[in-house]
DNA sequence: CTTTTTGCAAATGATTTGCATTAAC
DNA sequence: GTTAATGCAAATCATTTGCAAAAAG
């Protein structure tokens, strides 16, 4: 009966995947644990050089990348890479494709109010909340074939 | 009685602001009004240029950013310039600051199953739903003094 | 041994900046 | 006339890629 580490998620997933089990994504996925904030690639390679020298910023991304599809670390941010601009006013919410970062708009009644409330309770002034939803569309789970 | 045009709500928010009317700001504006999608700085550009030649990027950046700060578009994505990665793993939500990029956790219960269900209607798969708060947080609220 | 993962250096892509010129007011 | 806004070229920043060397299984 294998205790179970804080490692386990980790080994567990890398095993059934067939993935090999290394000092730097042992050591990244551990720090993520550990530190209870959110924390930019820069600031993991930062905090990792300490515990395992020479670790490089590529292999911070691509373990972050993978940590990521394993579902041990959520990503928060620019889910395509760059900004758009949004020209209807009205209160709606957005979907966005993972794989092709297609972004549409999305007509549903969200209760916000009980989140506005919390972010001035936390001191955030002007609060306006959107909801994001993300998933794979259509045509990126279609593998090779135009709309059929 | 000035008959209300596409252009008002931008030329008297500048008058009110003292800054000037020019023809890049106009066809920005009204590009913008007109087309029903989201956009990003290049396909703005793209767009501008037929109707406006020579007009430049970073005039499409700064023009963007204005009509953000009167709230004639909404910005999407990064909202700060850096993806985050978070280890928390169970449902929670985000706040950011509109000014310093700072995220925070937010709990507070939202009920975010009809947008999911929005989506899968919409044809996304695997869709998870994340609300994203923005607001100015209390650092970036006290002008230039620490934290009193 | 075989194949994946790594580190390095360089490439990429979006966004921003400095500055002289132009255009609003 | 004054001052803000523009266009240009170059800088910056985060993230990604190509490839040979190192290491996991």
């Amino acid at each position: 009966m294998p205790s179970a580490t804080i490692d386990s998620p980790l080994v567990d997933a890398l095993r059934a995947r067939g993935q090999r089990v290394t000092p730097q994504r042992l050591v990244i996925h551990r720090l993520l644990r550990e530190q209870n904030r959110h924390m930019s690639a820069d600031e993991v390679l930062d905090e990792v050089v300490e515990r395992l020298p020479g670790v490089s910023l590529p292999t911070v991304y691509a373990t972050l990348e993978l940590l990521e599809q394993l579902g041990l670390v959520r990503r928060l941010g620019p889910t395509g890479g760059r900004v758009l601009f949004d020209s209807r006013l009205d209160p709606h919410h957005h979907v966005v494709c993972s794989q092709c970062g297609r972004v549409e708009d999305l007509d549903a009644a969200v209760e916000t109010a009980p989140a506005l409330t919390a972010a001035r309770r936390a001191g955030f002034a002007d609060a306006r909340a959107g909801l994001i939803v993300t998933g794979v569309c259509r045509t990126c789970r279609c593998p090779r074939r135009s709309y059929t």
